[in-house]
DNA sequence: TCTCGCCTTTACGCTAACGTAAGCTTTGGC
DNA sequence: GCCAAAGCTTACGTTAGCGTAAAGGCGAGA
């Protein structure tokens, strides 16, 4: 049982190309298994792939997210000098989240702000065009 | 009054370099007013430059924060299109943020994840080390 | 058997976001 | 008045993250 996937099933599912899939293998990020010369994913890949890519979205560089995967990979036969560096990164990686999650809270309020003049602009365009349904039928634009 | 800052302020400020500074004025990001040849950088110019920089943590492009700023500047003359183009635009980057606010939701559960797991291993480490000190006194590495 | 579609490798190309060096001007402090 | 610090422009260099041929291999169906 235990399904795989092909190159451009993984592609398709998280809309990316082929060429990137690849690319992520050249880094060193993920290592499929082979059937002759084609590339067969397991889950495991599968899984690798989508933390590749939420990597991403979260800012992370390909380089930084292989760090991580190697840590985690290194983990389990780990020294205690390892596991102890792994506890600081993941310190560090959660210091990053707090700043994203504090930006993205300030991005949120401006653009509450910025939405809020956006309608008040607009209610102001609606209301000149109603009172001036009357006597500026046409005014090219007050340039 | 009305403060003011150097361009080498502003880069210790950010901890960034005056390059950058520069770069983001070629990309048409900031224009500081000069004194001579000098810029001269406003409180506002200020405010860019920060949401630049929160910008760029959040994963935008610096096109695509000048794009913001391009049409935040243009709503004040909007018309009613671009108003609504603006309003379209707002509710997009709404959904990119929720998107990372998922994004780092799930980043940190498996922080937690492996924090755990680091610190299981460092448990059995020293489980390991507590029983051995009887028989094996020196034991290089277990390779 | 032939072609179609998907797979492969190799390799050069390209954009974004700066780094870095050269060479010149301006300016504040002693 | 002088010199180091900081500013400026111009311009080439660099890295990441793919895009895009070019050239070929392999299995399924007409």
């Amino acid at each position: 049982m235990t399904k795989t996937y092909t190159i451009s099933e993984l592609a398709n599912e998280f809309d990316i190309t082929v060429r990137s899939i690849r690319f992520y293998e050249d880094s060193g990020l993920l290592s499929p298994t082979r059937r002759g010369q084609t590339r067969i994913y397991s889950r495991k890949d599968r899984v690798r792939l989508k933390l590749i890519l939420r990597g991403k979205r979260l800012g992370f560089s390909l380089a930084e997210t292989k760090e991580l995967f190697d840590l985690w990979d290194n983990t389990h036969q780990g020294s205690e000098q390892q596991l102890k560096l792994m506890l600081e990164i993941i310190e560090k990686k959660r210091d990053g989240l707090r700043q994203q999650l504090s930006d993205i809270a300030m991005a949120n309020l401006e653009l509450d702000n910025a939405e809020a003049r956006c309608r008040d602009a607009l209610r102001e365009l609606a209301e000149n065009e109603e009172g001036g349904k009357r006597k500026m039928e046409k005014e090219p634009s007050s340039n």
